[in-house]
Order: C-alpha cells, then structure tokens, then sequence
DNA sequence: TCTTCATTTCATTTTGAATTGAAATATCTA
DNA sequence: TAGATATTTCAATTCAAAATGAAATGAAGA
C-alpha cells in the first residue's frame, strides 16, 4: 500500500530529498497558477507531476500534496481537458498514473484559445452594440464618446491579432 | 446637490441614455479587470470614466455605480497610482474630480512591470535555488529532474525576454 | 474658530470560489 | 458474481478577497 516510502531519501547534509522537491516546484506552480486565475490546486499538481521522473497515481499526489481526493480528481480531469498533463493505464493496472507533459506551447495556446480570446471577443462585441446605439444620445456628449468607444474598439482590435501572434512566439 | 440629472437624459426610441451607456461600459469593464486578477470595482470605475466626456466626482460615482464610498474612495486610490486616470481639483472648487487617461499603454506597462514581471522573476530564483540543491538528490532521478528545471529555467527566460516585447507592440 | 461637506480608514460583513469528505459509482480480479 | 479498490460527484464547509458603512480625519468657507 504505502507507496511513497521510496520517494523520501534525504541528503543528511541539505535536507533536501526529491519529495521535498517535488513540494517546492508544486508550490512555484501553485503560484502561477492563481496568478493566470486558475485554482492553486491545479498548479500544485502539475508543479509535482512536472518534478516527478516517474507518473504518479491519484493516491500518491494526494499524500505529497495533502489534497483531498475531491480536489485532486477534478484538478487531473482538468489538467488532462488542458493537455497540460496525460494519464496512462497500464494494461493489468489497478490504477491510472499521471505524467506531465514538458512542453509549454500546448499549454499556453490553450489558455489563449479557451480563455482569453473568447471573453475578449465577447467584450469586443458589447463594445460595437454600444457604439449601435449612440445615435439616440444628446447631441453634446455624442462626439466626443463616440471617439472613445471607437477607441476601446481598437484596443480589441489590437488584442485579437496580438493574442495569436504570442502563441508563435511560445510556439517556436 | 443631486448633479446627476442632467446625465440621463434617455431617448424615448430606443431607451439608450448617457448614463445607461456609462454603466454597460462600467460593466463590460469590470469583466476585464477581473479577467485579468482586479477587483471588478476598479473597472467598473474605470469604465464609467471612460465613458465620461465630463470629469466625475466621487460623489457621483458612487450614485451611478451605487457602490459604498470606500469601495470607490480605495478604488480610485488604486486606478491614480496604476496611471489609469488622473485627479484634478479646480482652483476654489470644493470636489476632486476624475477622468480616464485614454491611453492603453502606460496602463499595460503598469501591469507588467508592477503584477507579472516580479511575480515571473520571483518563481525564476526559486526554480534557480532549486537546482543548486540538485546534487543532493539520489542518482537515479537527478539527470532526468535536472533535465526539467532547466526546461523550466528556459520558460522563464523566455517570458522576461517576451513581456517587454509585448509592452513595445501595444506601445506603438 | 466653528461648521459643513468630502474623503479616508478600517473593523465587520458579504460573497463567491476552492476545497473537503463522504456517499455513489465505476473498475478491476479472484 | 462478489469483494475489493479506485474514482467521481456534489452538498456542505472553509477561506480569502472584496465590499460595506460608520467613525475618524481632512479641507474648505463662514
């Protein structure tokens, strides 16, 4: 049962053993996970996937985070829905293990194409309705805010084309 | 006293008003700024602003929000020092009064410099302490997790060469 | 100086997201 | 199929960030 026995092989000099690795890199990526809004959960088990040589099992990411299993089933389905992460069932496995996947790009371009670009867009097309209805407003403020929303019109305008050219960026 | 009522002066057509503009900006703002980790009052402030071809007082800030007045008192606190907007009080006038910098760019600059690059610079040194701490590790994982903090390292490397770039494009 | 109005401060409350944990479900193997 | 283990689900809880509002402070004019 007790399978993390293993894991824990302190240096007698530094103190630092690849479990207590493995916690400081969840804890760097908890960080910037809520930094990008995401849940801190999900960074912390990432951040102990990417420091792991070898995939893990739900149960095992449970014990070396300290996570409930609640926490950590949703924040694998997550993690693998984002391609951030695979899970792997070897045949005759009672279980499923996890590994992370090294790469930034898949990662990134997700956050882009799922998150940013939509609410962006959404916002972009608020903007154009307001700018619909600006016929019906009193002949003094009419100009000068119609200059101001075709502004927010083109920091949108902006955004859009710029948010893709990151992912190349990142990509290459 | 009651300085609003000239604001709202609505089109019997379509129902569209100075006003009900300035709170759909406030609104589409506020999505914005907590998309990107702000409390959605400084957008909403931000946006009624922006939407504002007249300098606002608190006072009326608050009405048209109908936010309390530390909400807003804090809020504007913030949005001066980000550069967002500035504060101006008139010779012999009793207020303060605001209004939007319609300027992008010192805005992001604000963002990046102040929120991620430090945060990102912050993760960087830690990941760097950790791979002093490398040697201590049992021989088996310790070429393999050496492998990953260097691609971790790299990341990071990449993300301060590229956010400064990103600065110059929205600047231009 | 005194009074009035504007603004800030900050202890308390609200709110919403993240997390828990236990029950339900799914998956294996004996 | 039964028994065991692994995983998911979701109502209830926790927790931190944001918002409130009333008291303290500040800034003007009388």
């Amino acid at each position: 049962m007790n399978s993390s026995v293993i894991a824990n092989t302190a240096d007698p000099e530094t103190g630092a053993s690849l479990l207590s690795i493995q916690q400081e890199m969840a804890s760097i990526f908890a960080e910037i996970a809520d930094l990008f809004g995401n849940p801190s959960s999900l960074g912390s088990i990432y951040g102990l996937l990417f420091a792991s040589p070898e995939p893990l099992s739900m149960e095992e990411i449970v014990e070396r985070l300290g996570i409930s299993t609640g926490t950590a089933s949703q924040g694998l389905r997550r993690l693998v829905e984002m391609q951030a992460i695979t899970s792997r069932k070897e045949e005759g496995a009672r279980v499923t293990r996890y590994s992370a996947k090294l790469e930034l790009r898949p990662f990134v371009a997700m956050f882009l194409q799922q998150q940013l670009l939509p609410k962006i867009g959404h916002s972009a097309e608020r903007v154009e309705t307001l700018k619909q209805s600006l016929s019906s407003i009193p002949e003094d403020s009419r100009e000068e805010l119609g200059i101001r929303l075709e502004r927010a019109s083109k920091w949108h305008r902006r955004a859009k084309t710029f948010l893709p050219l990151v992912r190349k960026f990142l990509g290459g």
